[in-house]
DNA sequence: GATATAAGCAACCAGGAGGTTGCTTATATG
DNA sequence: CATATAAGCAACCTCCTGGTTGCTTATATC
């Protein structure tokens, strides 16, 4: 599944066992579910729920190799998540940039009403 | 509140209706419940509520103006997301240009086994 | 060919999320 | 003082989420 909306993108990440399964393919290797989900205290269908809310928002790939299925971390999915959250940051730095030109633009010709 | 574990931030962030909210407070002013509600298909006790999710992970901050109450942004919360996903995309960068430190070196060498 | 291993499918369950309505309380304003 | 407005509280409902278990299917391996 390609990127999707943003909402999508923050709703899969909003769980401490995807963003476990995100940190663990952050080398930009790929694993099987039996890989990832090694160590977690849940069952293997567990993971693979995960691994398809993941998938279902393009925040993963994957690959049929044999009889294993190998999850990928999609590094573009991870940008356009960074991107929504970097916009509302800009608007903030724009917005204060202009308030404050104004007031100074204010001081020199006196206080407002 | 203060800012919260990577996890719930997302999971905050992860609803259209509050990526809509943050947005409208992406220009760093502060908006009483019925200005951030206004023009959205949904009651006013909704709109509350999603503000008090907001705030519990720490993505907006609260005050209370007479009869009013005031949300705004708070930046520094939006940055601590930013900064997870930049973490991903670093280790990512930093495991793909070990790798292909190796694979030169290697080269220089000879083939891996 | 027999057996072990990886994954898929489906049913089920408890609890939380997103929404509603009705009523109350507190502050402004005529 | 009377009334309008902003917000809070609580109960309720439905649907989704995160987890389980049991069984099946497909691919490796001895």
């Amino acid at each position: 599944m390609s990127a999707a909306e943003p909402a999508s993108l923050f709703s899969a990440l909003g769980d401490s066992t995807r963003l476990g399964l995100v940190r663990r393919l952050s080398d930009g290797r790929e694993r099987s579910i039996v890989q990832l989900g090694d160590g977690l205290p849940m069952s293997r269908q567990a993971v693979a729920k995960h691994l398809d809310v993941l998938h279902g928002a393009g925040l993963v790939h994957r690959r049929r190799s044999g009889r294993e299925v190998h999850y990928a971390l999609r590094r573009d999915a991870i940008e356009a998540a960074r991107h929504w959250l970097g916009e509302v940051s800009a608007q903030w730095d724009g917005t204060l940039a202009r308030l404050k030109a104004m007031v100074e633009e204010g001081n020199r010709q006196g206080p407002l009403p």
